[in-house]
DNA sequence: GTCTATAATAAGATAGAC
DNA sequence: GTCTATCTTATTATAGAC
C-alpha cells in the first residue's frame, strides 16, 4: 500500500517544509494538515498545539545534529592539539551538510528553520538552544579561541554571531540566490556550492585583523 | 498643545517600531493604532490596507536613504579613481548610520525592516527594491569590482549577499547581542560600536582569497 | 478626518461520535 | 487514532453617523 507512514511523521514532514518556506505564523495548521493529507484535528491530537509542533519540528533536527557535532568536537579535542580555524568550523559544517543525505533539502531546511526561529520566536528559541545545547557552544568557542588566540572572548562572541547571521540569512534566501545565479551567471549550484563559497568568506571574517 | 502630530505620522512611527520588533504578520493594526493612540479605522483610511502601510513604512526610509547613497556614489565615482574597499562600503555605511540622527534608533529599525521584508514578504520587496533602486545597486557593484578586480561578477554577487545577511541578521538581534555583551563582557556599546566591529569582518570576507 | 459598530473571514482549538 | 462539526477568538476591512 502507498500510505503506510504514520500520521505524526506526515505532519512533521509537511510542517517543516511549510515553516521553512513561509515562516511559522504564516503557516496555518489547515495548510499543514492539507499538505500532509491528514485530518485537521490530528495536529492538536498528536502535538497538543501549533507551538509544540514548531518545537517538535526543530527538535527532530537538533536531536540528530547535536550528538554528531559533539562527537566531532571530541575527536578534535582529543586528536588535534593545534587545529586550524577551518578544521574547527568543519566540526559544524560536516554534520550540517550530512543532513542533506538524511532528508531531502535537510541542510537548507534546518538552517532556514534556525533563522526563522531566531527572528520569529526569538527569546524562546535562544533560551531553549543555549539551555539544551550550551555545552557544545562552549566547547566550540574554546576551539575557536585556540585557533585564533589573538582574539578576545568578546571579539569571538561578536564574530561568531556575525557568522551565524551570514549563514542563516544566506540559507533563508538560498532558493532565490540560486535562481539568480542560474539566470545571471549561468551557474547551476546546489547547497554544497553555496557552502563552499561561504567558507572562505567566513574564515576571513573571523580571522580578520582589527 | 501636546499632540499636534498628524495621525498619518503617528501611525508610521508606531508601526515601524512594532514591525521591526515583532515582524509584519505578528503585528496587528489594532496594536498599531493603540500604540499610536489613534482610531482603529485610521490605518485603512490613510493607507488603504495593512500591506500598503508596510510599504509606506519602508519607503519612508528608502526615500531619504537612497538619494544620500546615490550622492555618495557620485562623489566617489567622480573624485576617486581608485577607491579602496573600505571607501566603497562607506558609501552605504555613512548614510545608514546618519539615519540614527534623523530618527531614534533609525539605523537598527531600517536594517531590521529590511531583514524582515527579505524573509517575510520576500518576492514583493526584492522586486520593489531592484525595480526602484536598481541603479544604485549596479553602481555600487561596479565600485566593488573596481576595488577588488580579482573577483568575478558571480563572486561579488555571492559575497555581497553574504554581507547583507551578516548586517541584517546582526541588526535584527542587535538588542539581544548588546545585552549579552553588557552582561558577559561588561561592554556597553551602541549601534555604532556594532557597526565598527562589523566592518573588519565584512571587509575581510569580501576580499578573501578563494 | 474621526469615530462606533459591525461585517467577513480565518485562525487555533476541542467535544464527542465512530 | 480519526473524523465532523463547532466554539472561540482575533484579524482585516468597511459602512455610515458625526
Amino acid at each position: 500500500m502507498a500510505n503506510a507512514q504514520p500520521t505524526k511523521l506526515k505532519i512533521l514532514d509537511a510542517a517543516e517544509e511549510l515553516f521553512a518556506e513561509n515562516g511559522f505564523s504564516e503557516t496555518s495548521t489547515r495548510q499543514i494538515t492539507k499538505k500532509a493529507e491528514v485530518n485537521l484535528a490530528s495536529v492538536n491530537y498528536h502535538f497538543g498545539s501549533k507551538n509544540e509542533l514548531i518545537q517538535a519540528v526543530i527538535e527532530r533536527y537538533l536531536e540528530v545534529l547535536v550528538p554528531n557535532i559533539s562527537k566531532e568536537l571530541t575527536d578534535l579535542e582529543n586528536n588535534n592539539p593545534n587545529p586550524t580555524l577551518e578544521e574547527v568550523f568543519s566540526v559544524f559544517i560536516r554534520p550540517i551538510l550530512s543532513l542533506n543525505q538524511q532528508r531531502k533539502n535537510g541542510t537548507s531546511i534546518l538552517l532556514q528553520l534556525l533563522g526563522r526561529s531566531y527572528t520569529d520566536s526569538q527569546r524562546h528559541m535562544r533560551r531553549f538552544f543555549l539551555g539544551n545545547y550550551g555545552d557544545v557552544v562552549t566547547r566550540f568557542v574554546a576551539l575557536v579561541y585556540q585557533a585564533q588566540p589573538g582574539l578576545s572572548a568578546s571579539e569571538i562572541f561578536w564574530r561568531l554571531h556575525f557568522t551565524l547571521g551570514t549563514v542563516v540569512f544566506t540559507m533563508a534566501s538560498s532558493g532565490a540566490l540560486m535562481d539568480i545565479a542560474r539566470a545571471d551567471f549561468d551557474e547551476d549550484i546546489a547547497i554544497e556550492g553555496v557552502v563552499k563559497r561561504l567558507i572562505p568568506f567566513i574564515a576571513a571574517g573571523v580571522s580578520a585583523p582589527r
